[in-house]
DNA sequence: ATTAAATAAATGTTAAAAAAATAAATTTGA
DNA sequence: TCAAATTTATTTTTTTAACATTTATTTAAT
């Protein structure tokens, strides 16, 4: 084989481990947040949607916001925003400027569940971390924001 | 707030990027993959599993050492086997030593399918990482390896 | 004003995944 | 040896996701 060839292959080798990398991190990442969070009867992505919903600050937020915000773009944010309106987390109307649209906002038990859930997932996140130092994290975060272009 | 505190908040706030950044680069990842796939019917998943089993070179694997070398661990890996056999691309029979066990090789088929699909792949994950130089990349996979622990 | 196109969300259907329960074969240990 | 425990895989049930279709409303064009 060829130098360049060599090189060709070695640096795929590296691509390929980043992808596994990438996946089984996340997965790590998933699994430990699913579990923290089971206690509680929710998932991660009702979770999501509940912080997505905080960040508003009161401000109601639409359907389609809500999707483009979400890590995982599903199509049936109705059915996980049914989901909360059941456990009475979130309530919902219909906008009145445009009646297409849909106005979801977090109730105050949704907020009461999320002060619970704050400091365990802290802890989670931190945990998820513990084994590299500062310098790493930042230099890690700065690398995955390029890949996401 | 003490300037403790400060630090730790700051630190926290990396710790979330992290999360978040982990998540939106795996998203990504796994929608390249899957739509690069379609075209042959054929999941994530799958494809990993054959992977796993030409990795076997020969030797069959049973279910459990599949269920551990794959990324997303599921309970069913039983079903996702079955989808392969009905494709064809890998055969299952029972292992005469232990017979609770059972074996899974892969067939000419997966081998020829993977054979296609490998270039497919190769191309998709140097995409996947074309942002990044060569540096970076393995930075990025030493600091990924770490956060496994 | 009326119709067509576009937008926003909901619904129905089908497929896939996760979780829990069950079944079969093997080990262990009295 | 034989019941209890363990391992390995399957089956069943429940949840969740993906996809296509439908409904309601608004915007734009004639």
């Amino acid at each position: 084989m060829k130098t360049e060839e060599l090189l060709k292959t070695d640096h795929l080798i590296d691509t390929k481990k980043l992808v596994i990398n990438i996946m089984l991190c996340a997965g790590k990442a998933t699994t430990m947040m699913n579990e923290a969070l089971k206690p509680y009867e929710i998932s991660m992505q009702q979770f999501n949607v509940l912080r997505i919903l905080r960040g508003q600050k009161g401000k109601p937020a639409n359907l389609s916001t809500i999707q483009d915000r979400m890590v995982n773009k599903m199509s049936n944010t109705t059915r996980l925003v049914d989901k909360l309106i059941k456990k009475n987390l979130v309530d919902r109307c219909i906008c009145e400027e445009n009646r297409r649209k849909v106005e979801i906002v977090i109730t105050g038990e949704g907020l009461n569940l999320l002060k619970t859930l704050d400091p365990i997932v802290d802890q989670l996140e931190e945990n998820f971390s513990q084994h590299i130092n500062k310098k790493e994290l930042i230099q890690l975060n700065e690398t995955l924001e390029k890949l996401r272009n």
